[in-house]
DNA sequence: TCAACGTATGAATATCTATTCATATGTAAG
DNA sequence: CTTACATATGAATAGATATTCATACGTTGA
């Protein structure tokens, strides 16, 4: 069970602009975008997100702090690994909405 | 009346992935997000736009410029000013998800 | 045609950021 | 305790990008 926010966001305060921005440039580097992607299937360890998407496992844990920190993912170590996961599924939500504009972007493609 | 789009977006794609992690990028600048925001409420033109946001003018166009080609937004003529809206309102959805990331993420602040 | 206004564009720059490499930290097994 | 493995961290760097300034383009009215 999942408590309420108990103040409303405010879309015009600067600083939640800022936090949404960060949050935006976060998901805007394809890598990251991949290694988001990747945790959003299930949890998996650094290792193995940097062999499937070809990376250096230093690479991938320099992206997943920052993931981490934004509370985009969240790890939970499991022995000598860590293993990523969303930390809620709102995530998911923000990615699917896109893929339905760039949908319809390619939609209207021949458009002019 | 809108058409269907005719082929699946993959997500596992290298382009789509790129696509996708070009618009977060586009939303990732506080400056850009608060243009999105201004003229998701209602359309308005670049003068308006600088103007509220107290912005110059030369650097609310180039970052409508982007925009518009990426088709978050559209812009349209109007004697000598030009009004920009959103192109659809994909775009105003994925925003609204990630307020409540935020908000979700905003209520265990204190968790840690 | 000219002037005035609104918008767009190009170059220059200072800042930011993704990636790499080397190294450190933490964990489990022998 | 040492060795091996998994992950994290710090510095260095090459490339990207937001902003500014100057200038050009397009539109409207005189």
């Amino acid at each position: 069970m999942k408590t309420q926010p108990t103040q409303l966001v405010r879309l015009d305060s600067e600083d939640t602009v800022v936090q949404l921005a960060d949050l935006f440039r976060l998901m805007g580097d394809a890598t990251r975008l991949r290694i988001i992607l990747t945790c959003l299937k299930e949890p998996i360890s650094v290792g193995d997100i940097a062999e499937r998407l070809t990376l250096s496992p230093s690479l991938v844990s320099h992206h997943l702090r920052l993931l981490k920190a934004a509370r985009v993912l969240r790890g939970e170590r499991r022995g000598k690994q860590i293993f990523y996961s969303a930390l809620d599924e709102h995530i998911r939500c923000v990615i699917e909405d896109m893929v339905a504009h760039v949908g319809e972007s390619l939609d209207i493609e021949e458009v002019d």
